[in-house]
RNA sequence: GUCCCCUUCGUCUAGAGGCCUAGGACAUUACCCUUUCACGGUAGUAACACGGGUUCGAAUCCCGUAGGGGACGCCA
């Protein structure tokens, strides 16, 4: 039998970064074993989801480059098959309807809370005959979920799950307006798209009983099941806008590669060995549900980031330049032209070991295209004393004679003048980078001069 | 409150009863390389939550305790 997988986000906000984690090992997990992975929105809460959140997780899963097989379902469109199960399910005895009013049932909650009692459904309406409703009210269905014995989850995770059915309540199968709960829609999709392994979030496994205990009220085989640790923020508790971003569109906007991305996402409690930079194709190879561990995982902005400079670090110099250029653009107040572009094309073989996302890389690129004055920090203006500009001055003569300008005619003759002088190259190359480049710290500086040409780098010394 | 799950360096993790003097990565410290900053290289600090068992032998199995997380909606 092939694999079927499915990620199922709800379109009430944004693709959150333990979502992506979810429909990446679902991903992954379809392309191991040659199966499907399917992509199911559940928007049966009309009051919050909107088409702009579908958007968004669309994008989201385009940016991380998770395709899924056939058109994403839309979990409303199938509101009447859902209502046509639970009617099956009031036929052959396992669900019933109740008329309790959602007033009588806050109260009735609120009372077994007092109480110090567990809270749920008491099962009022559970063997009342349907004569005795109340006239004008719209009933919802409820399981007649087994009051007796035990239900457990196999979870490829977590291992044999068990819980008493006592523990367990009658839950609302459809609501009195006709449309399905969660739980109820999730088994019927799950059933009729052919999902043979749900691979969803450790918050789930709870919800996992309720769920096969519909699976076996309708007599329908009950798919393997993998709960997924949660991801953590950085302090341990939920992850927030604080403790590392939930939401992936951030982590685009914040310089970090797709693929660097999933790498990290992929560390997160699942493991191949020592192994921690995984090509993607590596990934498809080994990825399977026995690797992934049991405890929730911490979020961990710095190790993100080592993992994204190596993406950085191994990527095409023309890609990176165009992923920066919106940076630098911003930066700028303009667009950069083509030309500029190429420039920084050039200049990235340089400037990539030094960055760790790309909004670094812009930050550290934007002096080459300052036109007028170039901005200048405090330490780089201090080494700018009377005497270097003197040296600065007399290079700049040597430099206007030199029949290439090449960085290595460039180094080699602030070498020559460095012996002839009795300095260190550094005495003369440091007040060199503050001029071209407004700072102290810079990628190499002959490079830079030989990126900026003669006459952009004579002007630069002249100021 | 009730139920369920989890617990190895600061963080992500390796670890399937002897291979563990607990390994790797990130972070951190020192040194090397060096025109700055990085990259890279070398070395170092650093963990089996606690308490009981089982066993010749336990990070690994069992039981408790503590801590953390999750679920308990006509939300998903």
């Amino acid at each position: 039998m092939s694999s079927v997988v499915r990620f199922a986000p709800s379109p009430t906000g944004f693709l959150h970064i333990g979502g992506a984690r979810t429909a990446l090992f679902n991903w992954l997990f379809a392309k191991h074993h040659k199966g499907k992975f399917l992509l199911r929105i559940e928007d049966t809460d009309r009051a919050r989801s909107t088409p702009e959140s579908v958007q968004t997780i669309l994008d989201g899963m385009a940016w991380l480059g998770l395709d899924w097989d056939g058109e994403a379902v839309s979990q409303f469109s199938r509101f009447g098959r859902h209502a046509e199960v639970a009617k099956q399910m009031i036929a052959n005895g396992t669900a019933y309807y109740c008329y309790a009013s959602p007033e009588e049932l806050e109260a009735m909650r609120a009372e077994q809370k007092t109480k110090g009692l567990p809270q749920r459904y008491d099962g009022r309406w559970r063997d009342r005959p349907t004569g005795d409703a109340p006239p004008g009210v719209k009933p919802v269905i409820r399981l007649k979920a087994p009051q007796s014995g035990e239900t457990t989850v196999d979870d490829k995770v977590m291992g044999s799950v068990t819980v008493q059915n006592t523990q367990l309540d009658d839950m609302v199968l459809l609501r009195a307006d006709g449309t399905p709960t969660y739980m109820h829609a999730v088994v019927v999709d799950d059933h009729d798209m052919g999902i043979t392994h749900v691979i969803r979030g450790d918050d789930h496994l709870t919800n996992a009983f309720r769920q096969v205990q519909i699976y076996k009220a309708m007599g329908w085989d009950v798919p393997a099941f993998a709960h997924l640790p949660m991801i953590l923020g950085s302090d341990g508790a939920k992850l927030s806008k604080r403790h590392g971003s939930p939401a992936v569109s951030d982590y685009r906007d914040r310089g970090y590669l797709p693929e660097a991305v999933r790498n990290y996402l992929l560390r997160l409690c699942w493991a191949h060995g020592d192994d921690e930079i995984i090509s993607t194709a590596q990934a498809i190879e080994w990825f399977d549900l026995d690797g992934v561990g049991k405890s929730p995982a911490r979020f961990d902005f710095v190790k993100l980031g080592s993992v994204n400079a190596h993406y950085i670090k191994e990527a095409d110099d023309r890609r990176l330049a165009e992923l920066a250029e919106p940076f630098i653009a911003r930066i700028l107040g303009q667009p950069l032209t083509l030309a500029q572009v190429d420039l920084l094309t050039q200049a990235m073989p340089d400037l990539k070991p030094r960055a760790q996302t790309i909004v670094e890389i812009a930050e550290m690129a934007v002096f080459y295209f300052h036109i007028g004055p170039l901005p200048m920090d405090d330490k780089a203006k201090k080494l700018l004393t009377p005497e270097a500009k003197q040296h600065m001055a007399e290079l700049a003569g040597r430099m206007k004679a030199l029949p290439d300008f090449t960085s290595e005619a460039i180094e080699a003759l602030f070498r020559a003048y460095a012996e002839e002088k009795g300095l260190k190259l550094g005495n003369i190359a440091q007040p060199f980078r503050a001029a071209l480049t407004g700072s102290t710290v810079s990628p190499p500086i002959f490079g830079v001069a030989g990126l900026l040409g003669r006459e952009e780098s004579l002007r630069r010394l002249a100021v």
